[in-house]
DNA sequence: CTGTTAGCGCTTTCAT
DNA sequence: ATGAAAGCGCTAACAG
């Protein structure tokens, strides 16, 4: 036997279906009586209300679509996380779909979500925000995260990696290192051309000679530079790469080459990724809150739907994390 | 204005909103005349299809729940991973749903997923399963991954913990090692509850005394035992840790005390999370394929969603994974 | 308080 | 090949 529907309650109750409704819906205007018997009815026959329908029913699918690159390890499950914890709370589902840098699969996936969500977040670095836009309805609530291209007045999030990398490189230059070497990511990465444009600033303001090695956000990567900076016998005593893996790898090259990280150089690096403090020494870097960015999407989003616009662009500042000191 | 519904298209298109669902699903019977006239009228109004409104009729949700406990990071993110391999490929999408440990809240959340999903995966280490059962229909399919409890029936897939964690110690012997303290994982959980049956099981074959520090998964929690075995000072040549957080945890804690590792004491974990071989020295750990385990869990619903019949009670058996050799 | 009825947006017979 | 109409399971006016 197929799932009892709320007309078999209803039958089985003897009432109507308008009263099985408001009886389980906990509407006041029911007679206990009958409220009893309705859930009585209910129990008996196994019954869950079709929560399809009554989003169809209601227009409300309380779901949130979650569009994200295939992403790993930690990062993911952050994100998720910070969206769940606002989620749960405000009663409401997460729709998952890992788009896999594919644009036409990501193109179908978002129109899969009409209907069946209140609101979008998207994460998609790798594709152009015109096409993922061209694929959703134009009326349907949406965050995006750092998202690649114009927004077209969409709310926005994104993290501030010019400000945070001066930030570090100021650090820097507060614990007494004048000769700081950026060890870039990949070209034409866009939060790696931010980061780097805020080392260079940052730099210029502090009236030092920036020196940019080219990365590849590779632990290897990050080993070829530091052997670079000891070939070339420039005067060093800080590296900042642009993410914990490149400022990893250099470090260990550093020790291996029998250099005092951090005494004779300091190493720095981007994101916090878990390694950073589990490494010793430990390195010092710029926490991206991973979680929270997905918790003020979810939250921003939840505002949207009940009705409060919203075309912000707001940008999350990273925090400095020390773990190398020069005492 | 609200968005575009099927009949405003087939106003537009001056044809019945049957051809329109016809000439849009790709049905062949239309004339491709009619057809291009519907396509053209849906791309000006902006529409797209009512996913909701489309499994109602179709009962169909071409979505799966997924009731995961308040996993931590790649644990988390691996079993996402494995089962979105599997689902995009079959067009369907995960609905998510952590429970916070909170049966209430689990029950909950089972019962709104009724009538938006076409099965259910669920994963709830400390909630009992028959109390699961309770809250969803029993017409829906489901797999349950390392249930607690009786599942009825249901298609089940386990972790073989006791078996592995016994090889892990068996392992342990073999290298030489004597005083294998145990760390275990949260009280009441089942794989903590099955790992520590294995070591002790396995202690017993060799011959050897148990000694269990109660652990509750987490790496402070690994930290803390660490500790708690320093100050202890009962000879202690190797730690055997529920989990590898755990393990990572009292690692670090070893080394900070300036404790050789594995020299002095060999620490073991259990999962295989990235970061185990990442960490110097590395972790000896049994692999749980974790993304294997999402992925079968759905392609076991998958077929079930199909018709196919399954009460099977599957097991993974953990491959032992060594990364600390005593040379 | 309770029942009747008209949708929510789509698919799918059943006619034509 | 196309249209009219009957649902899918639920909620929400609108009457009484």
């Amino acid at each position: 036997m197929a799932q009892a529907t709320i007309r078999d309650v209803a039958k089985k109750a003897e009432v109507s279906v308008a009263s099985v409704s408001r009886a389980l819906n906990g509407h006041t205007n029911v007679r206990s009586e009958l409220k009893e018997r309705v859930e009585t009815a209910a129990r008996e026959l196994g019954y869950f209300p079709h929560a399809g329908a009554r989003s169809l029913s209601m227009a409300r699918a309380h779901a949130i679509g979650v569009m994200l690159p295939d992403l790993h390890g930690e990062f993911f499950s952050e994100v998720v996380r910070g969206m769940d914890r606002e989620a749960s709370g405000r009663g409401l589902q997460l729709l998952l779909s890992n788009m896999h840098a594919n644009p036409d699969q990501a193109a179908e996936a978002l129109r899969t979500m009409r209907g069946r969500v209140d609101g979008l977040i998207v994460m998609a670095p790798d594709i152009d925000t015109d096409t993922l836009l061209q694929h959703m309805p134009a009326t349907l609530p949406a965050v995006f995260i750092n998202c690649h291209g114009d927004a077209q007045g969409r709310a926005e999030l994104r993290v501030d990696n010019f400000a945070a990398a001066a930030e570090m490189v100021a650090h820097l230059v507060e614990t007494g290192r004048r000769n700081i070497v950026h060890l870039s990511g990949s070209a034409g990465n866009r939060e790696a051309d931010e980061r780097e444009r805020g080392y260079r600033e940052a730099m210029r303001k502090a009236g030092l000679e920036p020196r940019v090695i080219c990365g590849n956000f590779t632990e290897t990567g990050g080993a070829e530079a530091a052997a670079a900076i000891i070939e070339d016998q420039k005067p060093t005593d800080a590296v900042f790469a642009a993410n914990d893996m490149m400022a990893i790898g250099a470090m260990v090259a550093f020790r291996d080459a029998g250099i005092g990280v951090p005494q004779q150089i300091a190493v720095a690096g981007f994101d916090d990724v878990p390694l950073a403090r589990l490494i010793s020494p430990g390195l010092t870097t710029m926490r991206v809150n991973i979680a929270d960015i997905g918790a003020r999407a979810l939250a921003r989003l939840a505002d949207m739907i009940d009705g409060r616009d919203d075309s912000e662009v707001e940008c999350l500042r990273p925090e400095l994390i020390v773990r190398q000191t020069t005492s």
